[in-house]
DNA sequence: TATTGTTATACTCTATAACTATA
DNA sequence: TATAGTTATAGAGTATAACAATA
């Protein structure tokens, strides 16, 4: 097991509003600056959210996978959140010293672990997906009518430009951890 | 004069793609991290786009914002991005280092440096901004009629998350570096 | 031979705090 | 006393490479 995991939070960048009279240029007309722009005010927000339960989206997102995926492999929790086999190590030692998650033997393959909540974690997710869903809902809300619009050209989105940057999606069989290989 | 900036641009992320199978939970009702999918998505093709010219979409921004603000102090910058002052000391190190910037006396304030872009970082700037232009409208295009929308609906979001982290903004006056306080 | 998790290490980005020069 | 830039340092996040155990 590592030793090196982290134990703080932070918040990483400051507040990204545009500046009156600065000239911006083509950024304005950029979408990915729009979204860039999003992103920065919506995890600052987060944290505002979440205040004093010293989680980022990162860890919010982890939690929420294993408490639905119960036992599920840490390279799958890597492949989940786009991260390196090393970086899930990391994540998975620092819900473990939150005394949020653990590591049990994976009777199907030993060299692996199957994760899994803690009765604390599960607590602590229960009062987090509060503040969350209660955050996105706000959000929403300020939105008005274009929100769902807005969530599901998103989901379009990312779509759209993946299939631009891999014009021919992987094959390669996304296996679960209660899947056995095809 | 610092020297301790860095000379590589790296992709932070892997692909943050559904894994098939996986339970997502909250996490597929949530604008945040439609959000934040839409935007892995972009960054990874982002590189893509401008392969080979080692610009992160942050040190484009910053291309951008002294090109068309000649003479722009460091802190007008940092402030600009959404960083601390030392973080935009990084970026003007780097941006020297490529020879795309170069601080000059400001005339003004002998406490401040006035940021300028060479001829070879005009040069630079115009190949990017091409491509990234590109880049942005392959992604519209992909979206169809609903991508105008989109990058309006995604700065109404950045306004209203900012309102509700900031219920009263801050009145600080906002000083560009060619107009004088107030 | 390939996969899983681990260890060690390095690099990037960001921040804080203390310092210098100037306002 | 406050501001602009710098320096030094630290923390968090990510990656690569090599390794042991297992498949």
């Amino acid at each position: 097991m590592s030793k090196t995991a982290s134990s703080q939070a932070q918040v990483p960048e400051g507040l990204l509003l545009p500046v009156p009279g600065l000239d911006y240029g083509v950024l304005d007309e950029l979408l990915g600056y729009a979204l860039r722009r999003a992103q920065n005010a919506l995890y600052l927000d987060f944290y505002r959210a979440t205040e004093g339960l010293d989680v980022s989206p990162q860890r919010f997102a982890a939690l929420v996978l294993v408490a639905r995926n119960p036992g599920m492999r840490q390279g799958l929790l890597a492949q989940a959140m786009g991260l390196h086999r090393s970086g899930a190590l990391r994540l998975t030692d620092w819900l473990t010293e939150q005394g949020w998650a653990e590591r049990r033997d994976d009777p199907s393959d030993a060299r692996s672990w199957g994760l899994h909540l803690t009765a604390h974690g599960r607590r602590t997710l229960a009062k987090l997906e509060q503040l969350v869903r209660a955050h996105d809902q706000a959000l929403l809300q300020g939105l008005g009518e274009r929100g769902s619009a807005l969530k599901a050209d998103l989901e379009r989105l990312a779509w759209v430009a993946t299939a631009a940057a891999q014009p021919i999606p992987p094959a390669k069989p996304t296996k679960t951890d209660r899947r056995p290989k095809p």
